[in-house]
DNA sequence: CTCGGAAATGAGAGTTCTGTCAAGTATTGA
DNA sequence: TCAATACTTGACAGAACTCTCATTTCCGAG
């Protein structure tokens, strides 16, 4: 007779399987991009068979939206954790203009993945922009930024953001990087030249939040068959 | 014995079989993503079969880059058409970005196409940054425009009108975005937001270049069999 | 009309991918 | 220790794709 609960055994092994997919994929999915990306070699990457693949993921569709989604979560996270205690907009906004470039040369794999995630999903994890929609409002509402729409406004954070990520990616820039994208945009939403200098280039508080799970690991037990 | 030309008689069959694919190419990747469309697909868009398209491309990548190429050429071509006769840096800059994010509603297929190659192409067609960087030089020296890093103002510039390009062709802004867009990026590079304003409302020169081939016609003759 | 070269065709061989499933292995509670 | 349950496996059928090539179609020249 079936317990009432589902899963009394294997607790946690599920999530870890899952996870170590999801890993997987944000790997592939940095190298090939997400749509050319074989389900079986995702299965493969994550040390697994290509059947498991399905009892974790109905389709190549879940598991994109399954893996956007996380890259979002995790972004959040960090961002959030990285200014906490900051109480003016425009630099906040700065520090997450700061933070995900830098990231960048931190986590390549990461960020690989996530250019590419964006891309190729349509309206891109709209969550993701949701904590800076309230900073930018915050900071017009006080009087410290301007500007006259907000969509082109996050158009303006998020767009450059994102090609300068790339920019560092390609190795066509070093970490300074960061600091020039998080000033031009601050000017772009209004704050004076000098002033966005002097924010931009303000120490950045500390993030202890790791990005994408433990470096090459395999996730799993280590058992492998002839 | 052959003639020295090696081609007298069907000239320019060759040349138009060729933009038919390519514009096969753009409508389908504009589609589905430049990792993720078959080739089999392209030939039929062009009406073709199977096997002519390897009568023009080696390989998938090689239609790929032709047809980023070919983007950034029209791109090219309708940004320099567009405003032969400004002098001002920041209006020029201004100029380009409002016409871009403005073909978005005009040609949504060329917009989609442009998107999914820039992404899916490494250093995409660094070319198309060219009269961009240009138009940046000749403002700073100027002292027109002002900005610390030369790469950050590219990305502020690229990253911002691309994703005001993507937020149109989702739906979600409508024609006024282009304008808002050039407001904040001429901020961005310095220009005082009153006179910001005013040079993204100016009214645009015209443009008279079609970016993709004409609407939906077959482009080669309509031969076809059972 | 006939010839010859340019271009197009589509069948097909070989490859890769997806999604399924019967069989096997680990883990837990009793 | 044993049975039940959760999970994994890898072979495989069927689908889709890539690229080749022998053949056919088209067209202008003689």
């Amino acid at each position: 007779m079936p317990r009432s609960v589902p899963a009394p055994a294997h607790r946690g092994v599920r999530a870890r399987t899952r996870e170590a997919l999801l890993d997987a994929a944000v790997r592939v999915f940095a190298r090939k991009g997400a749509g050319a990306a074989a389900i079986h070699e995702i299965a493969a990457e994550a040390g697994l068979a290509n059947g498991t693949f399905y009892n974790y993921f109905r389709s190549r569709e879940a598991l994109l939206e399954a893996t956007s989604l996380r890259l979002a979560e995790r972004l959040h996270l960090a961002v959030a954790a990285s200014r906490t205690a900051i109480d003016d907009p425009a630099e906040r906004v700065a520090i997450g203009c700061r933070r995900f470039v830098w990231q960048v040369s931190n986590d390549p794999v990461w960020a690989a993945a996530l250019l590419r995630v964006w891309n190729s999903t349509s309206t891109p994890s709209l969550k993701a922009a949701d904590p800076l929609l309230a900073d930018l409002r915050a900071g017009r509402r006080r009087g410290r930024l301007r500007y006259a729409s907000e969509a082109a406004a996050v158009d303006l954070v998020q767009g450059t953001v994102l090609a300068g990520m790339r920019t560092v990616l390609e190795g066509r820039a070093d970490e300074t990087h960061a600091t020039a994208i998080a000033a031009l945009v601050l000017r772009g939403l209004g704050i004076a030249s000098d002033e966005a200098d002097r924010i931009a280039t303000r120490p950045l508080p500390p993030l202890a939040v790791s990005l994408t799970s433990p470096p090459v690991a395999t996730t799993t037990r280590p058992r492998r068959r002839a």
